[in-house]
DNA sequence: AGCTGTTTGTAAGGACGGTTGCCTAACAAA
DNA sequence: TTTGTTAGGCAACCGTCCTTACAAACAGCT
């Protein structure tokens, strides 16, 4: 009959949505309840159903999916005295499964573990590079896998792998120069070889996951700086890592932190040095831990802590405007906690107080990993959980 | 029985997480259709459950409930010569309801506006405030807001408003100096007494909304910059607005942007300045509408030119770690384009180019707002749509 | 001991949402 | 006219959660 007038156009992109089926709220709610289970320990079906808002009906018919798959057990009666019938204890196995963690931030050697459920180190093993890049490198990360694999006691729940790089949500590795990677679909290749759930992420934003999940962090807006060869950033805002654009959010390490024109710290740093990017003064010519070792190198104590206060001075300025612009609650260091910990860490700490409004700075935390070394690691293993159990 | 060994420690307050019901997934997917209608216009049930990945049956009951409701109308067949029988097209109707928006930025006047479900403009009013605060600025807002309800032609869908001040989900204004309001639940305020569903969110924010939604945003990751009075910012990633912790992000207005010790642009800038929050260098001296007017005052063309370049890089300096850790894919300029529109943004975006990796900075825009003057309302409009039919 | 009230966990039935399978209507091409 | 394709509707089924009802286990009281 009629015809149409032009449809409207387009106007962006749209968001990502997808179709939602009473499945997927089945699996959301059976989240939750593991969610619940991992981070508040075990407890009743019926504190299980206040918890949730679910009702006990349907808390029982989930927690008797979750133990016929072994993931959770029944751990005996609650012994408190309260009146009624007391509840049946119900608590995540962690020995149920196991998990395969890998971290590939070092360039000289992979560094896995094998995990349980609760995140406890069970097996560590480690492969040397050796210089090995493009397929040979996949070649050795597999045959690591492999090894941690054969290392399992128990089923394995996957696989987390934590690599310097750009990574895509699906772990196609966009670019990764130190090993050679450019489009490379590592998660679907390790995937196919192991035949196991496979997630692969940048390594300081599996360094993030696990500084949120097991680094006691408090608040909403966790920002993870590594501090290794290089400088890079991990950001958990509202529970999910920050993506970007192009993938390749916590590019911090290659913003210019130095200036030409700067009288600041002018002493103690010297003139922006050269970067490997080719440009002069990013962050990495002052924080990375080659930089910072040069700089003490042969000062007395009083020289190194001055030194190291003015490299801190220059990461609050660059940490200032991201601090306030989301509102964080935490920033957290990963690297050497004898460059780190010390002065660089105070400095930095009273400078992006000095420059951002209190109402954003008092809340504000800075500090050193809780996680220690294998802070990677246990985010990788946070990437298996959050990947197949819908934990974080 | 065997009584229980102590629970681990809770390790961190728990993402907000909640019971899912199939009658979410229900809302979900209406929304999904509306969405799909509203941005890209007209379709067939066919085309909707082929671009959903529903089945036919149920987008056809979804756009029966949907057309019961009035949202959507029927448009009769589709013309195209293809093989088969002829879709019937179903549209979205931008008359079904009409939204109600006002914008307190402005410290004189509130303005309001009352719009179409497409986000066009039918009714404009304006209310002074005549230096109004507290409840008596309450009382402008909502004699504003019943003069656009009245004024409606259309069954409103509710009401939208953007307000300076940190303001959480629910509508409440934690702070707003301007206003004197301290924590006062405005939303649930208004809608008592409207009868109407009311949201409320910071005027950044709404811009931010406006601007995502109508603004012809590319990418992912947006960051609006409301230049007026002060300086805000609202960030979209991801396509939800970023929160922060204590719901203050975007408060770039107070990082210190001018140092003392900054040789960089003294000349044209002169020494830091005192900022109204009582430290000195906040981007808020630089950049906002008042200090860039005093600073032009009585310059020639040149002079205004540098001035408003000097300004410009100070502002790129500021953005460069922002955009560099969200890998935004766009910053946009709201506030009067003889200021910001120039030499400005050229001289920020050329500083945030030099500031920054290219694999960031390569991608990154700063333009001005394609939404003029009234983009938050156009925000405050999305809010509502958003909230009610969950659309964006 | 026995009763009462409270709390836990399960069972049965109903409501809702989505799917599959099958039907008819409408059209183009052979 | 026949064939193949597409749109849209109807019926039957499955999964998920809810409400209601009930048995079991306990504390506190008489």
């Amino acid at each position: 009959m009629t015809t149409v007038a032009d449809p409207p156009q387009p106007r962006r992109a749209l968001r990502s949505t997808a179709k939602v089926l009473p499945e997927h709220a089945r699996a959301s709610n059976r989240s939750m309840v593991l969610q619940l289970l991992f981070h508040a320990g075990p407890r009743s079906r019926a504190e299980l159903a206040r918890a949730t808002g679910l009702t006990r009906v349907t808390i029982s018919d989930l927690v008797a999916s979750l133990l016929a798959q072994g993931l959770v057990t029944e751990l005996g009666q609650q012994a408190d005295g309260k009146v009624g019938k007391p509840g049946t204890l119900v608590g995540l196995d962690a020995e149920a499964f196991q998990i395969v963690a890998v971290d590939l931030a070092d360039d000289e050697r992979v560094h896995g573990a094998v995990l349980d459920l609760s995140g406890a180190v069970r097996e560590r093993r480690t492969a040397p590079v050796g210089g090995c890049t493009g397929a040979a490198a996949v070649e050795v990360l597999l045959g690591l896998c492999r090894e941690l694999v054969a290392a399992t006691t128990r089923p394995v729940l996957g696989v987390g792998v934590g690599s310097p790089g750009v990574i895509d949500l699906s772990g196609r590795v966009l670019q990764a120069p130190n090993r050679g990677w450019y489009d490379l679909p590592l998660a679907e290749q390790l995937s196919a070889a192991l035949e196991l759930p496979v997630h692969v992420a940048n390594d300081a934003d599996t360094a993030a996951l696990g500084e949120f999940t097991w680094g006691g962090a408090s608040g909403n807006g966790l920002l993870v700086l590594t501090v290794g060869g290089g400088v890079g950033a991990g950001i958990v805002l509202d529970g999910a890592l920050v993506q970007g654009n192009e993938h390749a959010a916590g590019e911090l390490g290659h913003v210019t932190a130095l200036d030409e024109r700067d009288e600041h710290d002018r002493a103690p740093l010297g003139r922006p040095e050269l970067c490997a990017c080719g440009r002069r003064g990013c962050l990495e010519t002052v924080l990375s831990v080659p930089a910072m070792r040069r700089r003490v190198a042969g000062l007395d104590a009083a020289g190194r802590d001055a030194a190291l206060a003015s490299v801190g001075r220059r990461l609050g300025i660059v940490l200032a405007p991201v601090v306030s612009a989301l509102n964080l609650s935490e920033v957290v260091l990963c690297g050497p906690e004898e460059l780190l910990g010390g002065p660089l860490r105070d400095a930095a700490l009273a400078t992006l107080r000095e420059r951002t409004i209190p109402v954003v700075s008092s809340h504000v935390q800075l500090r050193m990993t809780s996680l220690g070394e294998h802070g990677a690691l246990s985010g990788a293993a946070v990437l298996v959980l959050s990947g197949q159990l819908g934990v974080t």
